[in-house]
DNA sequence: CATGAGGATTACCACAATGGGAAGGTCAAG
DNA sequence: CTTGACCTTCCCATTGTGGTAATCCTCATG
């Protein structure tokens, strides 16, 4: 397979494949004499792991050690759930901070009656700052 | 105040000042004759009306639209709200989105035991795609 | 065999928003 | 006058992805 075959086959685009040749997320190419790189099933497996993983939202650096412990037969599981973990607590971490933005924009948008009229809590808000500490502290 | 006070007085940094200007969300600073930029009290409470704004999330451009209706003492409030709307439905899909990163990882993780053997469910899944359409689309 | 389409290669640039640092100018206090 | 704190501009890095451009390769068709 060439690169456009092997991102069709693995759902990482070309572009992706190169960049994660050249960061070392994936070793280097087999190329044809003229240059091309090849690619087996095996890395499309890879690939696929890899997007699997990236659609989980785990960080490259995380992937790295994904990939690296699942190519070792003799890893111990406590190192893959100590990344699961981890991304886990960062997810949380996220999430509620944007269900505490979330809700202050409703609150707000909720209490402007958002006509042609210029008075508005929202621009009222933003001005004084009047939960700046309540919501994001 | 020169930048650092501004800084200070505001809770956006020095360097977010001046890129702040350099992108045109702030007018360009008044200098003092060896090139300082100086703010008074009115920049100060621009910039706390953008830090705010950040804190929720906002994007550089929708916070330019916000400062520009707060500037206008004519706005409707419908402009705010539209705005306001429009960020509270990526906040959600955001959330949405990380939520169902979220309950992948929590099942995954609950049945990996985690401990020194290698048989593990989370890398298992990743190398099969177990999920891979239910969950992320 | 020649030619053209399509796809490969590299090497850049861009994003959004922020931090870091270097090299040099300025100001105030000692 | 020196010193240290602060200012200036300019450049680089981040994360992961997309785009573009010039050039080269391959294959199929005429």
């Amino acid at each position: 397979m060439v690169i456009g075959e092997a991102a069709k086959a693995s759902g990482v685009s070309a572009k992706m494949l190169r960049y994660y040749e050249s960061i070392g997320l994936i070793p280097t190419a087999v190329r044809t004499e003229s240059g091309y790189r090849t690619y087996g099933m095996s890395e499309v497996e890879t690939l696929r792991f890899i997007r699997r993983a990236r659609d989980l939202g785990l960080s490259m650096e995380r992937i790295k050690l994904l990939v690296g412990l699942w190519h070792d037969r003799d890893r111990p599981s406590r190192e893959v759930k100590r990344i699961a973990l981890a991304h886990l607590a960062e997810l949380r971490a996220k999430i509620s901070a944007l269900s505490a933005m979330c809700q202050a924009i409703e609150e707000l948008a909720h209490a402007c009656h958002g006509d042609q009229r210029p008075e508005c809590p929202i621009l009222r808000d933003l001005e004084a700052g009047g939960r700046e500490a309540s919501v994001l502290l």
